[in-house]
RNA sequence: GCUCGAGUGGUGGAAUUGGUAGACACGUUGGACUUAAAAUCCAAUGGACAUUAGUCCGUAUGGGUUCAAGUCCCAUCUCGAGUACCA
């Protein structure tokens, strides 16, 4: 009998399909597990080598809980909304949602090729996933439930005294009676105070403006990065470097009426959250930089003689008596206002020069210190003296107040610039020396030249100044932080469409009885020629309040009929509740009944990416938080632990074509001859790098008469390390490891590679190591003539193999290094073999301690062996110390008729061969001089230490 | 610049967290089986001397702590990730 997986894999995934076996119930006896993996985008090009790898992870440790008696969810679903669906749509006229479809469930694309899908490659791999629960988010059915929580976002405000969000309605009702003076809220920063009477007062619209102000998300003219070539907004974490994430495109600032998150009010908890979960800690890192607290002053700068102040933000109130002038961001809007006469040309010289200048080139030109004197000046606080004011671009209009009070002493870029414009450089520290550099080290700083903070030290000198400042009425401590709220519209199509309409220029939100409000049918997917989102091009796509549905854009009337909003929703609106709705995703009258989300509560472990750090892991935390103040959900951290897979690189391969002539030379040939390096497809290329050039030539005909120049015969390619991509012709399809290998073969081997956090090249030359080991692990089970296990009773042996493999097996998978366990199966099937082992116990076990790890070969073993039932959830083999140490008890020793010593008995010394060696030891003698021993490392039949 | 993380054979990587460095696998070399190949099996494989039995050197570099350091501490170098005029 023969290893045959191609049979042995199709059978086990037919099986698992057919008898459901992973399905989960919403309740149980067992305890409850929750394994999560991050869904993916399905994308035409299909999965790669890479993808699966976090899978495989989950996988092994989701079938291992099950062995351990959970009852297990591990669903999958698709991240289906997103732009490449939408950017082929604009080239074909393809429908987003028919591309999508045929991206999971296979089919032809417009080109009549042939599309295997998402769902095919993923059952190829044995996945334990409960496909009942799938969810897609651009399924009417799924996102339904999207606009719903953005409905309850609307409906919620952020009360600081109760630090957390609560309804809309109660907040109107203390309007009602008091006004807003007494309300400690999270609001727009312009929001002014009102009285009861004031409120009651107010139009309808007037009120609607207001509490727009204060809902947990706001329609607000933001200044968005807009990307001209898409034709849409991105978000900070969607731009890299000034260009956007997805094409490279230049972004501009504009102005745009936008939904916005107001995700700053959950920034401390945000933060505290982070320490109760077991997150990676560079993802946690990299979570309190992107939220970025820095606590400090506001400090108020009085301009004598006019209507003005300028309020700064300061990490160092300490060093107030520093202050030799100010700086202003150009942008700032008192610039105009307060620049004096004679100053004024070179001011408005210099803000042009600068908005003329995009945010990239200013990033990249760091080092060019510039700059303008406004004429005008403020007032010290403390000294009254005049303090100049300046602009300059190095301050950030978006952090802070967009001012600062310019500390040339204590910060070095205020240093720069004041060296660069002649301004004085007054020093408060010291026996420190500023003449050439800022001094900023806070804990040696002790402060001098300043009045009533002389002599203090940074943390006594903060606290005293920030009073002063109290007592003066010009400044308070504060807290700042970087992270901004969250824009959250979208001027694209191929995304959940927003469930509002518009009366009177104001928002009204679809009551949720009619949800979903459907994506509408549109002819083009760009932006129309006025420059609005691609809805603007549908024909029905306006509310009627009466029928409560879409209708035609004709018969808006703005009395019954209104007009709906342009824009979609962003790609994580609809990953940041797909966690909760998994445990109901059926559910079509709740977003998940109370029952299934008291059951599950959270996720126990969620793999994926790190790349989703500051969006996607960030956001689903703050809608966690927001679910659980409205008494949604039972936890307000959706994931107890976060894994981190590393991501799989690929190999490319390059030839070298020599320029200005027809020669494509071989690596090793190319000394110092001026070559152009092409990518060529990895497929071509064997294990010693060698190229296959009539493949080569048939792939790029216009290579066809090239002139390769080989060395020893060969045609040597070039290596190099990229992420893996279609466009770099280095992608490996796991369809064809599974085709050579097998799916167990793919799975080991992927784990295999290497640890699971860290990124590594794809690399097939190993693969043969483990399909070898699934042959051995076979040949165990199975000879030419048939089944080989006995009753036979296990020696003394076969039980220290099994259960020195369960211990280390166990331990692997707990700690999450499933790349020591396969090593450790490996050595486990060597044993039995050189044993001869044919115990049908030990083997039971050991198909057992496989299965998580090579699911269909271990099916297929417990069906041999004679069982009828799947091993996915027979009970997990129980380690037993005694198989591996016979006596383990404390063994005194005597030494030199003195010393004693305990030491922990192998079973391959006894006593006198340790009283021998330790006498026999060289270093004894030295070492234990005045000590007494404690423990002595012992290996079979060697001393190798004496711990004193 | 700042914040994390990492540097171990020809290669991917182990090392019970301070206790035999290089597990396991790939690759390479030699051998067995075979008409041959594939497959399989066996042996060797960090370096240098000795080739018997051994000795010395070895975990980026330089120091330190310790009976004992890949592991801990200090400094330096290199690579990777995140972030960046954040006041």
């Amino acid at each position: 009998m023969n290893y045959d997986f191609k049979e042995i894999e199709a059978k086990w995934q037919q099986y698992w399909a057919t008898n459901q076996t992973f399905k989960a119930q919403n309740n149980s006896d067992k305890p409850k597990y929750y394994v999560l993996d991050m869904f993916p985008y399905p994308s035409g090009a299909g999965l790669h080598v890479g993808h699966p790898l976090g899978y495989i992870a989950s996988d092994i440790y989701a079938r291992y809980k099950r062995h351990k008696g959970f009852n297990v969810l591990h669903p999958m679903g698709y991240d289906s909304f997103g732009l490449p669906a939408e950017q082929y749509a604009i080239q074909t006229g393809q429908h987003p949602a028919n591309t999508t479809l045929v991206n999971i469930e296979g089919g032809v694309d417009k080109d009549g090729k042939e599309i295997e899908g998402y769902r095919k490659q993923l059952d190829r791999m044995g996945f334990s996933f409960d496909w009942s629960r799938e969810v897609r988010t651009s399924n009417p059915s799924y996102y339904k439930w999207t606009q719903w929580v953005f409905i309850q976002l609307f409906n919620s405000w952020y009360n600081i005294t109760s630090d957390k969000a609560e309804d809309i309605g109660a907040l109107i009702s203390i309007f009602e009676k008091e006004g807003n003076t007494n309300i400690n809220a999270i609001c727009d920063d312009d929001t002014a105070a009102f009285s009861a009477a004031d409120w009651n007062q107010y139009s309808k619209k007037e009120q609607e403006e207001i509490l727009l102000k204060y809902r947990l998300t706001y329609l607000a003219d933001t200044e968005v990065n807009w990307v001209p070539a898409l034709g849409t907004v991105l978000a900070n974490d969607e731009i890299v470097n000034g260009v956007s994430e997805r094409g490279g495109h230049p972004v501009v600032r504009k102005k745009m009426t936008q939904w916005s998150m107001r995700i700053t009010a959950y920034a401390q908890r945000l933060l505290d959250g982070l320490d109760t979960i077991d997150w990676p800690q560079p993802l946690k890192d990299t979570q309190t930089n992107w939220i970025g607290r820095s606590e400090g002053a506001e400090v108020t700068f009085q301009i004598p003689n006019s209507e003005f102040e300028i309020p700064v933000f300061t990490t160092r109130p300490d060093t107030i008596f520093g202050v030799s002038f100010m700086t202003l961001a150009p942008e700032h809007e008192l610039v105009e206002k307060i620049t004096t006469p004679e100053q004024k040309d070179e001011v408005e010289a210099y803000v042009a020069a600068t908005a003329k200048r995009s945010e990239r080139d200013r990033m990249a030109d760091v080092k060019t210190i510039s700059g303008a004197f406004t004429g005008a000046y403020a007032q010290h606080p403390f000294s009254k003296e005049p303090i100049p004011i300046w602009i300059g671009d190095y301050v950030l209009a978006g952090y802070g107040t967009g001012a600062v009070m310019s500390v040339p002493c204590g910060d070095q870029r205020d240093h720069d610039f004041a060296s660069h414009f002649n301004i004085p450089i007054p020093n408060i520290f010291k026996d420190v020396d500023v003449s050439e550099e800022a001094f900023a080290d806070k804990a040696t700083t002790v402060i001098a030249n300043s009045d009533f903070l002389n002599d203090l030290s940074y943390k006594e000198a903060v606290r005293k100044a920030i009073d002063a400042l109290e007592d003066l009425g010009q400044g308070r401590g504060k807290i700042n932080y970087r992270i901004r709220d969250a824009v959250f519209s979208r001027q694209r199509y191929w995304g959940e469409p927003f469930p509002v309409y518009y009366a009177d220029g104001m928002p009204q939100m679809i009551a949720a009885e009619h949800l979903p409000v459907k994506l509408p049918e549109v002819e083009k997917y760009l932006p129309t020629e006025t420059g609005e989102p691609p809805l603007g091009n549908a024909t029905h796509w306006a509310w009627d309040t009466l029928k409560n549905e879409v209708v035609s854009n004709d018969l808006i009337d703005h009395k019954t009929v209104f007009p709906l909003d342009l824009n979609t929703m962003p790609a994580w609106a609809g990953s940041s509740q797909y966690f909760n709705r998994y445990m109901d995703p059926h559910n079509d009258a709740e977003i998940f009944s109370q029952e299934a989300i008291n059951y599950w509560e959270d996720v126990d472990l969620y793999i994926g990416g790190v790349e989703h750090a500051t969006s996607h892991l960030l956001y689903a935390r703050f809608w966690q938080k927001f679910m659980f103040d409205r008494g949604l959900v039972p936890k307000d951290e959706f994931a107890k632990k976060v894994i981190n897979q590393g991501m799989i690189t690929g190999t490319s391969a390059f030839v070298y074509r020599e320029e200005g002539t027809n020669n494509v030379i071989s690596k090793g040939l190319i000394s110092n001859k001026k070559v152009m390096p092409i990518h060529t497809n990895v497929s071509f290329v064997n294990s010693s790098d060698e190229l296959d050039i009539e493949s080569f030539k048939e792939w790029r005909p216009e290579y066809k008469d090239a002139n390769f120049v080989l060395e020893d015969g060969k045609y040597v390619v070039g290596r190099e390390v990229e992420k893996m991509s279609k466009s770099k012709y280095n992608v490996v399809n796991p369809d064809a490891i599974c085709e050579a290998y097998g799916a167990d073969s793919l799975r080991l081997y992927e784990m295999f590679l290497g640890p699971l956090e860290q990124s590594k090249p794809w690399n097939t030359a190993g693969i043969t190591g483990v399909h070898s080991f699934l042959k051995k692990l076979w040949r165990l089970y199975f000879d030419e003539n048939g089944a080989k296990f006995t009753d036979a009773t296990p020696t003394k042996e076969n039980y220290k193999t099994l259960h020195k493999t369960i211990k280390k097996v166990e331990e692997d998978i707990e700690n999450f290094s499933f790349n020591t366990s396969v090593s450790t199966f490996m050595i486990c099937v060597n044993e039995l073999s050189s044993q001869k082992c044919t115990s049908k116990e030990i083997l039971e076990s050991l198909a057992i301690l496989v299965s998580p790890y090579a699911p269909h070969i271990a099916e297929e073993l417990w069906e041999q062996l004679g069982h009828s039932t799947s091993i996915a959830t027979i009970a997990f083999p129980k380690f037993q110390e005694q198989y591996l140490v016979e006596s383990s008890k404390e063994y005194p020793i005597s030494f030199n008729g003195k010393m004693r010593f305990t030491m922990e008995l192998s079973l391959d010394l006894d006593k006198e061969a340790i009283e021998a060696a330790v006498m026999a030891h060289e270093k004894t003698q030295q070492q234990l001089q005045g000590r007494t021993p404690k423990k002595v490392i012992v290996v079979p039949g060697k001393i190798v230490n004496i711990v004193g």
